[in-house]
DNA sequence: TTCGACACTTACCTTTGTGTATGTACTGGT
DNA sequence: ACCAGTACATACACAAAGGTAAGTGTCGAA
């Protein structure tokens, strides 16, 4: 878990101990679209290992921004939905999200690729 | 260096491949009121080392968020100015910023801090 | 009856990121 | 003569983050 550093003026800090992980913002952008369960995550990222996408989903739930529900049937059924408090953080993500789609090329030129 | 990772649809990689850094926002949040000097910006940040300031402003310049301007005279003065371009990244960090106050307590009531 | 899917858990290892300590070349102040 | 400040560089060390591989228990399909 990332911690609460020292005070920076602004929330910065406070946002990126929320969505710091490598995989964090990105499931927060997936669950936008509603309810989804583990496995349709894991496929839907991708390259996640599956230790990491359940500790950060499970990150994500303590810090109140999604929530899980574990329907207890056996083979197991759980999914993740993203609460209210956790679309307000999706939308303050999208600028960024949108910045990097206008900005793409410029990055992937100038980052080692 | 972070590096630009799958294309996740959303351009969340794109933006964390060049905000990626532990103290990467901060620097872009302190050079939008002018430009720095290397000093100062240590000293406002506080708890970061020279050697990853440096670093970290280094990767910042290679990605054309900002510019470093060397006067040429010794004893050493350099100062850091953001470009248009980083201040488009600046704006898009905004409402994470605004998030991050907002929710501050919340957060923080929730974090091991 | 063996296999895959489901949603995990655990032990271990590697990579990445960051920090510490020290050194450099030069100057201005005391 | 000595120390502080300037903007770094460099070697080393450490911790956090992430990945790999294996195992859990139950079920239904082949």
């Amino acid at each position: 878990m990332v911690e609460v550093g020292d005070d920076s003026g602004c929330g910065l800090d406070i946002a990126f101990a929320v969505i710091g992980g490598k995989w964090k913002p990105l499931i927060l952008y997936h669950l936008r679209a509603g309810p989804k369960r583990f496995g349709e995550l894991k496929r839907a990222i991708g390259s996640v290992s599956e230790k990491v996408l359940i500790q950060q989903l499970r990150e994500l739930a303590a810090a109140g921004v999604l929530i899980r529900r574990d329907y207890q049937q056996v083979p197991p059924r759980v999914d993740y939905t993203i609460t209210d408090f956790g679309i307000t953080l999706a939308e303050a993500l999208m600028p960024l999200c949108i910045w990097g789609v206008e900005h793409r090329a410029r990055i992937e030129a100038t980052a080692a690729v």
